[in-house]
DNA sequence: GCAGGAGTAAAACAAATGTTTAAATCATGC
DNA sequence: GCATGATTTAAACATTTGTTTTACTCCTGC
């Protein structure tokens, strides 16, 4: 966390996210703020009206950075499969939420949109149309690559689910897991191969979930 | 939620479950517990120490409930199926997370756990070992006996998570799933379908991960 | 009946915290 | 150089909130 002598604006914003990913914002005082960005609280009410604007420019900081820098199709090559592509896709998701690049993990602001899942403020429905919707039909678009036989998409989507699920879960309850099986606990340097677990296994239960729902007559 | 005239103490258990689950412990005020439950200020740190106190006292409650309720092999018939044990388990998470005689899903104190998850308070560590670890094992038994195959628990770990993970994500995420997806947002009338979603949707994973372990490289 | 403790109530206390005020300082254009 | 507006600061303000105090009520055992 370099101070460097940036403006005092952007000095908040960067404290501000660290602190509000880390207590919540209830928790987060508008005076911690202030010291660890050695600024004067009143800077704060100056330059973002009040708490709560301070909070939603923080929260679209974060989901465009972390969208724009890993997007759902990250490094794919070309023509890609859709088994390629849903690689990418966690991939893609893993190291967003985890990654120093990222929302560094439960350390930074991937606790931040996790608290937003349990309990989402008024600025995030804004981050819902913009961001995750269109996340949500890419991935459904990859399943229903996957499993090939026309399928009504609400069939697909709580594959959708269980994939993001997966994934969220990681972030979201990183530090049980830490203290259930510290081995697989998201960390820095382990991304690539919890990635490539949830991605084997996700295939699985595409293929188990396929195989209930592709009974109809169409098949020749 | 029925204000029988029971004890003051019962009172401000019940009615302090509830509000610590909706709005977590910070933003929960004793006032407003006192006022939901009728009850003096006062009567609160009388009863139970502080706020803190009142709060442990609780989660120590909603565990035991939970898990005394809906173990982990729930309504199983004598001598189950590896298959049947995993889905026990995995309709016992919903039930035990979602329900109303269980936590209530997200209008409850599921919620409570999902914030435990996230940032877990000094009281939820004593949870872990009375409740969450011998839960894990469970897990990892059932996954061991489908697998069949002789297998390092440490390679079947990633398999629980996964599940758990499931599970656990329709619940902290249910505000959200319900604005993606709202057929799929968890409620007292599709538990079962969620469950065995999730059920299947896991033995396809299982057997995924069990391929790449027993015949090593390649993958699909 | 009543002494004594348990339970409850109203009010006060003290600390935390978001916000505002008013003055001081800085930067920029002329 | 200076006037003007933007920025920063210290202090004050107002509210919320956990906790404590103190007095009152109710019940139980004798």
């Amino acid at each position: 966390m370099d101070e460097q002598p940036a403006s005092t604006k952007e000095r908040i914003l960067a404290v501000a996210g660290d602190i509000f990913g880390e207590k919540g914002f209830k928790d987060t005082t508008i005076r911690l703020i202030a010291e660890r960005a050695r600024v004067n609280v009143a800077a704060i009410n100056y330059h973002f009206r009040d708490k709560e604007s301070l909070y939603a420019a923080i929260l679209e900081e974060v989901f465009r950075t972390g969208f724009t820098r890993f997007p759902g199709d990250m490094g794919l090559p070309p023509q890609p499969s859709p088994q390629q592509r849903l690689r990418a896709f966690v991939r893609a998701m893993f190291y967003r939420l985890q990654s120093r690049e990222g929302w560094g993990g439960l350390a930074g602001r991937g606790r931040l949109i996790a608290r937003e899942l349990l309990s989402p403020s008024p600025a995030f429905e804004a981050m819902l149309d913009r961001y995750i919707k269109p996340h949500r039909d890419l991935l459904v678009d990859i399943i229903a690559d996957i499993v090939a036989a026309p399928c009504p998409r609400e069939k697909l989507l709580p594959c959708a689910i269980s994939i993001i699920g997966q994934c969220i879960y990681y972030a979201v309850a990183a530090p049980v897991i830490g203290l259930i099986s510290p081995v697989n606990a998201p960390n820095e340097h382990n991304l690539d191969r919890l990635a490539e677990f949830v991605w084997v296994f996700s295939l699985g239960g595409i293929a188990a979930v396929s195989a209930t729902i592709t009974t109809p007559k169409e098949t020749p």
